[in-house]
DNA sequence: GCCAACGTTGGC
DNA sequence: GCCAACGTTGGC
């Protein structure tokens, strides 16, 4: 899961109460789905650094709540009202997600080196999704990264 | 700041 | 339903 550490960080979710975060923002009907139809309490996420000096993985984190509707589509003060989202007919969803622990920054440039990770659809050429699935064998080799 | 890639919008 | 125009993402 992708985030702009400008908006929130590793360090920042570290900070928050219960070290969690509504992942809130996503406007995107495919990572919107990835999280309405395949995240549960107890997925792992890697907490990725994005639009920013050294991007990359910078720590672990898990889906803590089911997907839920987004607060901020209701809010016409923030930047990601929709106008065209009801309570009762909500557009965007999200999980929670709840830090496990900060690693050392994974570079963006280090994981494109790794054979093992050649397929990682986070690394695919044209690639925008914030959110996109982690293959078993990409988890585990990750981990042993970290 | 540039720009490739790709999603969304809206006229027709 | 097509597709041109436009907006966004995100590495560099």
């Amino acid at each position: 899961m992708k985030s702009e550490p400008s908006d929130v960080s590793i360090d920042d979710l570290a900070s928050l109460p219960d070290q969690t975060i509504d992942w809130y923002g996503v406007r995107n009907y495919q990572a919107r789905n990835f999280m309405r139809d395949q995240m549960k309490p107890g997925d792992g996420v890697l907490f990725y650094h994005s639009n920013c000096a050294a991007p990359g993985i910078a720590g672990l984190a898990e889906v803590s709540k089911l997907a839920y509707p987004d607060r901020t589509q209701f809010d016409p003060e923030h930047r990601y009202f929709d106008a065209k989202s009801t309570p009762e007919n909500p557009r965007w969803v999200n999980v929670d997600v709840k830090l496990v622990r900060k690693t050392r920054l994974l570079p963006l440039t280090e994981l494109y080196t790794y054979p093992q990770l050649a397929n990682m659809r986070t690394l695919q050429r044209g690639n925008r999704l914030s959110i996109t699935p982690v293959d078993p064998g990409e988890w585990e080799f990750i981990q042993t990264l970290i």
